[in-house]
RNA sequence: CGGGGUGUAGCGUAGCCCGGUAUCGCGCCACAUUUGGGAUGUGGAGGUCGUAGGUUCGAAUCCUGCCACCCCGACCA
């Protein structure tokens, strides 16, 4: 392992995959904008699904699953959909492969598909076109489902974690039988993915809706989370989508509803995906690498044992032996590293860059003063503290590790929302202080699309809690009800 | 798709201009000494130089083609 890594004010960018690669979270594959999620980067999204899962199923939903392939056809019956989707899709045009009698393996042209198959870049038309069977009455309803999968979408230009072809996500399906309730369920959904971040991921998120242009394909509304990063730009978070009817009038899912009548039903999907690991690298680590929020670490305590020989380290191995079973008493998860090949230095610089929260070393000295030293990942703060009452010491000490960085996070964040009103205000904003940008919209698409041509500034979202206020367009002068959050994005 | 870059041991690299069978560091293995912020010494193992072809007595090096990946933009979660 080799020592330090660039400096984020130096080159961001550069930063952030250092941190990917030598947290040992992710590596890149042999196949362009792919990656291999190593053991410690998986077991952060694995904990990340422990509890999204269960805040699925606390809200009454069920997971299932759905195939990768879905027919080509089924892409074409909504039509924004298609639209949105048909650059970016990996298509399967054969199913077997041969030799070609010179040692070399290619296609069987012989064995080509009737129908291409499109690998998912999101589920929503195998999905209705499956629901279709399950849905004859308003009894079948709602039916709330969500699948944890990977999709594939080709995109151009890749980022670890934040934008790879292949990536892991969940998409929640639901069907209701009324807009009324389709838009609670999404609404319900983004509040869902709102909480975890801020009180999981420690991450701020604003709440809001996007734009017509920014909106998913096929949806009659999208909401969205977005956060900052430390480089000022914004990261959507996760989404949830108020579909309408159009799913159930492509696919012809119908129901009868209380009244004996027919109608098309209502639909929201919901998502988010392994860039979640980006947005909690970048919201909280540091020149020294990874910061993790207690509550989402795969390890939150390590213990390393500062020793002369083995009799030293087998009286503290006697000590720590009692005091694991008292720290996972609390809950906790805690590493002992014994390992006699690596020294203390390098065991305290590599959790650093792992982002442990809590470090506790333990040497002879401690043991005769019936102390540890306690480090703090987030405010690099070294504590002697008493092994008596230790374990709840510690408990306390990352309760208050998962505030500070949400703290630190949320001052960030607000520091970094800034009003502009007027056109020049704005660019300058962006060129210097960047973050979010509360500025009056005229509300069209030309001066959207006109701003994002000639600053690279999009609209993050209509914030839900925002306050009415009469004001004219930074760009066009015309009326505005409101102020939106522009920002450069990722 | 444009611009830039890289491909040599597990990783990072030197060598390429000027052709003679590969340098250094980290890591790895063994042993010893070490251990309160990235240890030291001694010995050792490890290489189709991305790939295909060409020139040459001889190619990591020169020529041609191909492939791949990374970074920066445009597009997107």
């Amino acid at each position: 392992m080799s020592k330090g890594i660039t400096s984020k004010s130096e080159d961001y960018s550069q930063w952030y995959n250092e941190i990917v690669i030598k947290a040992d979270l992710a590596e890149h594959s042999s196949v362009k904008g792919c990656m291999v999620i190593k053991p410690y980067g998986y077991s952060i999204w694995e904990k990340m699904q422990a509890v999204l899962d269960h805040k699925f199923k606390e809200t009454g939903h069920s997971n299932a699953y759905f195939p990768l392939f879905i027919p080509k056809s089924y892409f074409s019956k909504e039509a924004a959909h298609v639209d949105g989707f048909a650059t970016e899709c990996a298509v399967v045009t054969h199913y077997r492969l041969k030799n070609d009698g010179q040692g070399n393996i290619i296609v069987d042209e012989e064995a080509k598909l009737e129908e291409e198959l499109i690998v998912r870049p999101t589920s929503e038309t195998i999905i209705w076109n499956t629901y279709k069977g399950w849905i004859q009455s308003y009894r079948d309803l709602p039916l709330l489902i969500n699948q944890w999968a990977n999709v594939v979408r080709w995109e151009m230009r890749t980022r670890l974690f934040l934008r790879t072809t292949e990536f892991l996500w969940q998409e929640g399906h639901t069907a209701h039988a009324t807009a009324e309730e389709a838009i609670e369920e999404t609404e319900k959904m983004l509040d869902v993915y709102a909480d975890f971040a801020e009180n999981w991921m420690a991450v701020p998120v604003v709440k809001g809706r996007k734009t017509e242009t920014e909106r998913f394909a096929g949806a009659l509304d999208t909401y969205c989370i977005e956060a900052l990063m430390q480089d000022g730009k914004a990261l959507q978070a996760g989404t949830s989508h108020f579909l309408g009817q159009n799913f159930a009038k492509a696919f012809d899912v119908k129901f009868t509803n209380k009244e004996g009548k027919q109608d098309y039903v209502w639909a929201s999907s919901w998502g988010v995906s392994t860039r979640l690991m980006g947005a909690l690298i970048m919201a909280h680590s540091d020149d020294s690498g990874l910061v993790l929020p207690p509550k989402l670490a795969p390890i939150q305590v390590v213990i390393v044992p500062i020793h002369k020989g083995d009799e030293e380290l087998q009286k503290i191995s006697t000590f720590v032996d009692e005091l694991l079973p008292r720290l996972r008493g609390f809950g906790i998860s805690v590493k002992y590293d014994d390992r006699d090949s690596q020294r203390p230095g390098f065991k305290f610089a590599e959790y650093e860059l792992k982002g442990v929260p809590i470090r506790l070393a333990i040497g002879a000295r401690d043991m005769e003063n019936g102390t540890v030293e306690l480090a703090r990942r987030d405010t690099k703060e070294k504590f002697t503290v008493p092994q008596e009452g230790l374990a709840e010491y510690v408990f306390q000490m990352l309760a208050q590790i998962q505030e500070n960085i949400f703290n630190r996070a949320l001052k960030f964040r607000d520091e970094h929302i800034t009003e502009a009103n007027s056109y020049e205000e704005f660019k300058e904003l962006l060129d210097t202080k960047t973050g979010f940008i509360a500025a009056h919209w005229d509300g069209t698409a030309e001066t959207e699309k006109r701003i994002k041509e000639e600053t690279k500034a999009t609209i993050r979202c209509i914030p839900l809690d925002n306050k009415l206020e009469d004001g004219v367009c930074i760009l066009t002068g015309n009326p505005s009800k409101q102020r939106v959050l522009f920002a450069k994005a990722y």
